[in-house]
DNA sequence: GTCGTTGCAAAGCGTTTGCAGCCTA
DNA sequence: TAGGCTGCAAACGCTTTGCAACGAC
């Protein structure tokens, strides 16, 4: 239950905050595994979970995508995601009216935005 | 190669004519075997997907969940996504500003808006 | 020494594919 | 009748879980 400061975990974090972006499950494998060898899947896996549920990574969900995770402390924003390079952007600001499309009846608790197109360098 | 006019296709189809809402594979195979007993997810998958090739359903990905489909040939909308039963539900309308949110230099040319929360029947 | 944590492998889950028999055209 | 279509089951890729050994405290 409690929160061991292991090699693993240890390794696990630093991958993100060297990475600068959001990460999914394989990266943070590929990039942990340099630390340590023979690191499992299975791991990754829950200590993702567990960094998530403690509230130090935000899952970054794009449609269509695999999963991937971010640290957290960051503003409310969202993402344009480059369909050129794949890069993923941060966004400041949010869209005006999104309370004005839910439905009669619907409570609305979150949302979720994604740009597409090309960033600044690719266009 | 053809497009035989089969039970199960025609089951399939009738599906989404009814629904009236993006559809999962899964709710689809509930639908369409009301009609057609012993339906396989095989044929459900290989139907929607070549449904998907022919332009008669598109394909509606949303963040961390399995693809949906809904009928081509909708006006632009976004979706609703209720926490509670799963269902996902079409909204009319498109907020305002989200050019505004695009940085300079940046070429927006798609979006995606998904608004999460509880359904008027989960309420 | 305890007991949370890890690695391995097996189990899930949703999706795809192989194959023999079925059925539409 | 021919060849596309279907159902069944095995194969797949990704994620989760079971379990005995490991190691942080």
């Amino acid at each position: 239950m409690s929160d061991r400061d292991t090699h693993q975990r240890r390794a696990i974090r630093n991958a993100f905050r060297e990475a600068g972006r959001p990460l999914s499950p394989v990266e943070v494998l590929a990039a942990a595994s340099v630390d340590v060898p023979n690191l499992g899947t299975a791991t990754i896996y829950r200590t993702v979970k567990s960094l998530v549920e403690a509230g130090w990574l935000i899952p970054v969900a794009l449609p269509g995508e695999p999963p991937r995770y971010e640290l957290a402390g960051k503003d409310h924003h969202h993402h344009f995601h480059c369909r050129a390079c794949g890069k993923l952007f941060e966004l400041e600001g949010c869209p005006e009216g999104l309370r004005q499309l839910t439905p009669p009846g619907f409570h609305l608790d979150a949302h979720e935005v994604v740009l597409y197109g090309q960033c600044a360098e690719c266009a």
